[in-house]
DNA sequence: AACGAGGTCATTTTT
DNA sequence: TGACCTCGTT
């Protein structure tokens, strides 16, 4: 083929233009991208700049005339890492280069290969995608189907144990023995039923994206080897994140020429919970005999403490591949640790200190709010820090909540698209058929599903059946003859007459599919069509007279829908689109403190980091600890990791030592993590007197003490808004109160002023006796309220009660 | 179909 | 505590 020469001809010719692209590297980044050939694992610390060294070896790939920009095979997790690695390819040959089909998430380019090969799993290349809802909706219903109580054993469970299944590359038929028993030992069955009804429904879930492509890699030998052959390199981004069927698909595809270039590290692996592997990484020099390891270690993002901190933390994990990161940094303050007495002080004091840095008080120049930011292990620590930025005023913004394409009105709207684009979709009719309200309920919607059966057609067919043979009546029935009728005419426009089209020459790969019939321009654009069907189906109206205050807001996003829609051809280009790009980062400029969870902060930096709720039992999460033991608390460690190292100049952790958990006071102890921070990379700012006196003579931690006592040495006069409060507490005598507002006086050593039969008052559960002193919590029998577990310091004896 | 009472269950999340 | 779901009533 001529394909051969035009390439020597292209390398020749590139292989003479200047490599300008490796000046900027580093000799460990040069090594990464000059070892071109055989398996490469780029161990990538945080911020050593691994994309750039990864776009930049694919710039050399090209640029030496090793391969065509189509045949790299380029592999992220995100839309986003793909996006950016997109954009510094083409910044890095100075012009947006055309190819690099192949560059894109794990799923999107699962999705091009199987549109391809649909066949040989049961598919049609058309299949949908179907989303997490429609996942869950159809398995409520085989669930039903089978009888089960989804009180009991909910669908929700199902789906978590066939992703995980899914994860673990495990079709139906190879279920382990072991696995069995799971959902009351109907879950592999129950999987079975649901892979069939997908193909019968011609849809895929995201797992199957990958499960469908390693099976037909593993099934069809000639299909591997046709594209082990076309994918002359291999690059995989985030290799610590891979789950098995990700390790599959990467290891069949590269089992050729073996050159893959795997980065990665192993101390972010934070993804565990959702099927990530970190064994893929550590075993990498195993499963690829003859690589080179290549570390990258010096850090250009942090300073030589914050470093010092993070590194202090990671080395309690055993079983790490090691890196020690440095930086040619030498300036930089400390690591601030402050303990606070609950929660919302520590939400007031971080408030506090991210204007005072705006400021630019405490010497330093004012800091914009965009370059701060606030990282928490659990989403629910963020509404204490929403709560209180409200009242002064800080404008913040959350990332990582419900996405655009998740809210309701955006899939009840391409709901409709799809009933256009593709009538039998029965999932997205069975969302539309009653949204809005048309008087068609359980009863009417069953009469269409068996009319569908019955005569073996879509849920379209079968309601208009059901209509036209009168089975359904009255208002429901004029109103779904109305949508039937309306579902006709809106695909009438959308399709103009049919033309004759031929089907793309199968020699070149990268090339979409066609499809054999294709219809010529529509009378109108996609857009004004979808505008025509939100109006005429009355989705619009609806939410016009809605009068929740939320309505305003989803009309909103209908018309930013809309207007997405003009970037794309048609409708299908613009619902393909959707199912695998599920992000819309919308703000409105200003600059804001950023808010989010520390997963959600991987790959990310900011000049001014806080990481709030440092306890344990939150951070380490109790839950992570318990369900997966010595494992869970190293992936813990490694999302501390992860937080320390995103932060750029300044670092500051605090912990509370009360908080409010479902509505009950908890008292906690600092995290272990901050035992494990080396002492001298941090500034402890705990004022004396928090944890001192009574408490801290019981506090089991004693590292924690000392850490906190040299502290109070350290004489560093702290002026937060709380310190003042806390010093005043702690020269308080034992005073006990009711808890009823944040001024009220607390102390810990009102634990000890109980006995067992002691008749005490709670604010909220009234009079009791206690039964049982445990630490801090006291087993309370309440004359009205019950039996209850009560923190200690919000009961107070009876006499105490200013009446 | 719309509303309210009562019961339950509370990580991390991409595609 | 509060978000979400189910169930019963209107």
């Amino acid at each position: 083929m001529d394909a051969f020469d035009g390439a020597s001809l292209s390398a020749r010719a590139m292989a003479a233009r200047p490599q300008p692209y490796l000046d900027g590297l580093n000799p460990a980044q040069r090594a990464a991208v000059e070892q071109m050939d055989g398996p490469v694992l780029m161990l990538a610390g945080a911020g050593t700049g691994k994309t750039k060294a990864l776009t930049a070896r694919i710039v050399h790939l090209m640029n030496t005339g090793r391969a065509r920009p189509n045949e790299i095979l380029a592999v992220t997790f995100t839309n986003k890492a793909a996006r950016e690695m997109k954009n510094r390819v083409g910044g890095m040959l100075g012009q947006q280069i055309e190819g690099m089909p192949w560059l894109g998430t794990f799923h999107a380019i699962c999705v091009k290969l199987l549109r391809r090969h649909a066949e040989l799993v049961g598919l049609k290349s058309n299949f949908t995608i179907l989303d997490t809802d429609d996942q869950l909706r159809l398995l409520k219903q085989l669930v039903s189907a089978a009888g089960i109580d989804d009180k009991r054993w909910p669908a929700r469970m199902l789906a978590g144990i066939i992703d995980d299944w899914k994860n673990r590359a495990l079709t139906p038929d190879k279920i382990p023995a072991a696995d069995g028993g799971a959902y009351n030992h109907k879950g592999p069955e129950l999987y079975a039923q649901y892979q069939a009804r997908l193909l019968e429904l011609n849809a895929t879930d995201f797992g199957d994206l990958l499960l469908h492509m390693v099976t037909i890699f593993q099934t069809h030998g000639d299909v591997l080897s046709q594209y082990q052959r076309w994918f002359k390199y291999i690059l995989v981004d985030e290799y610590q994140d891979t789950n098995v069927a990700q390790y599959l698909w990467l290891r069949l595809l590269a089992s050729g020429h073996k050159n893959i270039c795997c980065v990665g590290d192993d101390d972010q692996s934070i993804y565990g919970w959702r099927g990530a592997e970190v064994g893929n990484i550590l075993r990498f020099e195993t499963d690829f005999p003859g690589s080179h390891v290549v570390r990258l270690e010096q850090n250009y993002r942090s300073t030589p403490h914050i470093l010092g901190a993070a590194s202090g933390v990671i080395e309690g994990n055993a079983g790490r591949l090691g890196k020690t990161l440095w930086t040619e940094e030498t300036d930089g303050e400390k690591v601030r640790l402050i303990g606070h007495w609950d929660g919302e002080e520590e939400a007031r004091w971080i408030g506090d200190e991210i204007e005072a840095s705006q400021r630019g008080t405490r010497g330093m120049a004012p800091m914009s709010l965009d370059h701060m930011a606030i990282l928490v292990r659990a989403s629910h620590q963020m509404r204490a820090f929403e709560d209180r930025f409200l009242t002064i005023g800080l404008p913040y913004r959350v990332i990582g909540g419900p996405r655009f394409y998740e809210r309701m009105e955006i899939r009840d709207a391409m709901a409709y698209f799809r009933v256009v684009t593709s009538p039998d979709n029965d999932l997205a009719f069975e969302r539309i058929v009653n949204t809005p309200k048309r008087g068609l309920g359980d009863k009417a919607q069953q009469t269409i599903q068996i009319a569908a059966r019955s005569n073996g057609v879509s849920l379209v067919e079968g309601a208009r059946i059901a209509v036209d043979s009168g089975l359904i009546k009255g208002k429901g029935g004029s109103e779904l003859r109305k949508l039937v009728e309306g579902i006709d005419r809106w695909i009438g426009m959308s399709r103009g007459p049919v033309v004759a089209r031929d089907i793309g020459d199968d020699d070149v790969i990268d090339e979409g599919v066609t499809t054999g019939v294709e219809y010529g321009a529509p009378q109108m654009t996609h857009v004004e069509l979808a505008q025509v069907i939100l109006d005429e189906s009355g989705y619009t109206t609806h939410w016009q007279n809605d009068k929740t205050p939320e309505a305003p807001g989803r009309l909103e996003n209908l018309k930013e829908l809309v207007k997405a829609l003009e970037q794309f051809e048609n409708l299908q280009g613009f619902l393909e689109h959707v199912s695998l790009i599920m992000d819309n980062e919308s703000d409105d400029g200003g600059a804001k403190v950023s808010i989010m969870t520390l997963h959600a902060a991987k790959g990310l930096e900011f000049p001014c980091v806080f990481l709030p709720g440092w306890e344990d039992g939150l951070f380490p999460s109790q839950r992570s600890m318990d369900e997966s033991g010595q494992k869970g608390l190293e992936e813990e460690r490694r999302l501390a990791y992860v937080g320390i190292t995103r932060a750029e100049e300044l670092c500051t952790i605090s912990f509370a030592a009360n908080r409010r958990v479902f509505g009950q006071w908890q008292s906690s102890l600092p995290s272990r993590f901050i035992d494990e921070l080396p002492q001298e990379h941090v500034d402890v700012l705990t004022p004396p007197g928090l944890y001192g006196g009574g408490f801290g003579a019981a506090a089991p931690q004693a590292e924690v003490q000392s850490n906190l006592h040299q502290a109070a040495s350290e004489a560093n006069v702290y002026n937060s808004p709380g310190w003042r409060r806390l010093q005043a507490r702690s020269q308080q005598r034992p005073v006990s109160q009711p808890a009823e507002s944040k001024n009220t006086i607390i102390d810990m050593t009102a634990v000890s002023s109980f006995t067992v039969g002691e008749r005490v008052f709670h604010q909220k559960f009234g009079y009791g006796a206690v039964l049982e002193i445990e630490g801090d919590k006291l087993e309370i029998a309440f004359e009205k309220a019950g039996t209850k577990k009560v923190v200690a310091k919000f009961i107070s004896g009876v006499d105490d009660i200013p009446f």
